[in-house]
DNA sequence: TAAATTAGTTTATAATGTAAACTACTTTAC
DNA sequence: GTAAAGTAGTTTACATTATAAACTAATTTA
């Protein structure tokens, strides 16, 4: 009948950034802060979260001067987001 | 970009609810139980906040000597309902 | 050199979710 | 008739989550 949502996944913010993440090779924080809307500290948990979960890699490094953080999907999170929309629609038909 | 998810609806149970009382003019605690597979506790809550929001009504009364509670979208749950499911295709896009 | 800005992280608290325990009755078995 | 098991839930206590506020650490601008 319903199939079980990945809870890693079923979070408005941790879905939008694997959402941006699926359509481009890779993100910067900055990136993902202004599309989402989040704030810096959430978005820096989530971000960790994702990352613990191994859905992301993050790559932390330095350009001008400032912390660049850079967050790019993992084979293994294309497979979660893919999975995830999958059984999302179970619960969405009319 | 990303639209807002109703948090109410962002939620497997809740969703799980609402999804299957889209498909049935109304349904018994019991059926909703069985189908959604909650446990007792947690779907009495659930079924609460969903009523509390007036996304649906409760009405309790005896059938058979034993309890009866049956539970029905209303107006505002549909509506409620179809918004989250727009919405969170904007978060499914490939 | 003080104030503002960038790019984040940490932490404290509030909100949620859920299972376990409980209520209140009914039915069945002895 | 009463003890045990079953029905149909509700309440409450705890654990998990989410999020905002506070903080770090540096840079840039005035």
């Amino acid at each position: 009948m319903f199939k079980e949502l990945d809870p890693l996944l079923h979070s408005q913010l941790r879905l939008a950034i694997m959402s941006l993440l699926m359509s481009v090779e890779e993100a910067e924080f900055t990136y993902l802060k202004e599309k989402t809307g989040a704030s810096s500290g959430n978005l820096s948990v989530q971000i960790d979260k994702l990352k613990q979960a191994e859905y992301i890699t993050v790559t932390k490094s330095f350009r001008d001067n400032y912390p660049l953080t850079i967050c790019k999907k993992t084979k293994r999170g294309i497979k979660a987001f893919e999975s995830y929309v999958d059984n999302l629609k179970s619960y969405l038909k009319p």
